[in-house]
DNA sequence: CGGCCGGTTGAGTACAATCAATTCTGGTGG
DNA sequence: CCACCAGAATTGATTGTACTCAACCGGCCG
């Protein structure tokens, strides 16, 4: 039980997150005990989705919660002007199935193919209100959640598209760290487009993007799935990140 | 003390939020059971603020969670060139003091005068995993925050700034309806700066768009904190909210 | 009365959206 | 293996919107 070499090791959900309340370096840790993984295995399905495939749209009524095994998940919703906007990105160990009075908030498609837990809201909630401490571990899957919807908030705050895009890069990145894979090089699974709906930037922008960052000289593209930081003090400046020192954020209001 | 207008009534820390799986017309209601409420009491003490008063600061210890009683409050964090960005605004039975590894993940700040109870988390996360009723019900407050973060983000992908500006309104009619206040004029408690920071535009868009929402007679500006809209379908034209009444949406969850 | 703060308005500019043409890439079948 | 194709991505030219900077307004308070 000591080492887990895939995230989830081991059988039935999983659930990763950063503790709210206890250190961590940014490294994601496995909240649920084998014990709680074993009860919430007995009261799901696993269900698999092609890639492309829908998973649930909103509206639907929300009877299941999912989570996710392996295989990646964007849930997105309807902008005006036929537009999509991408909620989030889901990753192994995540969490999915928002609801509002008993209806989806969001739609979800599966970007790869996909396999995934799925619980039944009814069993979950008795089962909850039963066990004090899987909840609580749940409680914190929705506070990282929580943050996360912030952070994308806070990216798409920002005026500049590069800004965007580079923080969107730090994101990805930050996660391949938070999951303990190595961050050498950014794997992004997704496509053009699907980051320009994520970052509130169009596809053509995003294409403009990766190429301004590279002949700054900041990043490196191997293909278009894989990315490199190769500058990266040009990096942070765009980011306006100084990872975690607030003594030269005052520093920080040039250019 | 002096009288009760508070959605509240009663004493104690009150939480409200739309129930995740129970319909609700779109009103809030209140969480916490008397007894809850009672109890969450007990571990807290009621801390005063005045306006302008920062209550904590990102990386911050995070020794306590607010609920907060009367009055508004800001969560907002720094962003790049000096600017301030609001992650949210607070009001009555709200929680906040969200962390991550320990430390409080935003600044919060008082916009009027506030009081709130403090709760630490050290007995809060004791009592919870005691006590899931409880702790369920907090978890559904996660889930409505959840819900606001994602909503604040669809707001921030938008490209026009009068979209931005109609939908922050819309935002705000939404929450006075789901208090149960009279909901014929919007209330907006802040001053135009904190609008663009929460719209992520200027302040000056955000007064150009008060004057062509104003010019198109769309909507009428009373004062600065009170808006009425005229007209309604010209005002969802922008937003992109076809009427969305709560009939249609159980119809719309049949599949 | 004068200064200050929050807000409005104006002129010029920069940046990203748009629309459209072109290239690149990966997959398929001949 | 290559030719071909379709979709993804890049690039170009043009336009529009919102930012910037700055002047100005009006209420409020000393």
């Amino acid at each position: 039980m000591s080492k887990t070499p895939t995230p989830s090791g081991g059988f039935g959900p999983s659930i990763q997150a950063l503790d709210p309340w206890t250190p961590s370096a940014g490294r994601m840790r496995q909240l649920l005990t084998d014990d709680e993984r074993a009860r919430l295995a007995v009261m799901s399905t696993i269900v698999r989705f092609k890639k492309g495939e829908i998973i649930y749209q909103e509206g639907d009524r929300a009877d299941a919660v999912f989570n996710l095994n392996s295989g990646i998940v964007t849930t997105y919703s309807k902008a005006p002007r036929g537009r999509e906007h991408v909620v989030a990105f889901l990753l192994a160990d995540d969490l999915f199935g928002l609801s509002a009075e008993g209806l989806y908030t969001n739609s979800t498609r599966a970007l790869t193919a996909v396999t995934a837990y799925r619980l039944p809201v009814a069993a979950l909630r008795s089962r909850l209100t039963k066990d004090a401490e899987l909840e609580f571990h749940i409680m914190c899957k929705l506070c990282q959640e929580l943050r996360q919807a912030r952070h994308h908030a806070f990216l798409l705050s920002q005026r500049s598209a590069v800004t965007k895009l580079a923080m969107f890069l730090q994101l990805f990145e930050q996660l391949q760290i938070a999951k303990g894979e190595p961050a050498s090089e950014i794997h992004l699974p997704m496509d053009r487009s699907d980051i320009g709906e994520y970052t509130g930037i169009t596809l053509a922008a995003v294409s403009r993007g990766f190429r301004t960052l590279t002949i700054r000289g900041i990043i490196k593209v191997r293909d278009r799935h894989h990315v490199r930081i190769v500058d990266r003090s040009g990096f942070e400046k765009i980011t306006g990140d100084p990872p975690q020192s607030p003594t030269q954020l005052v520093e920080a209001g040039r250019n």
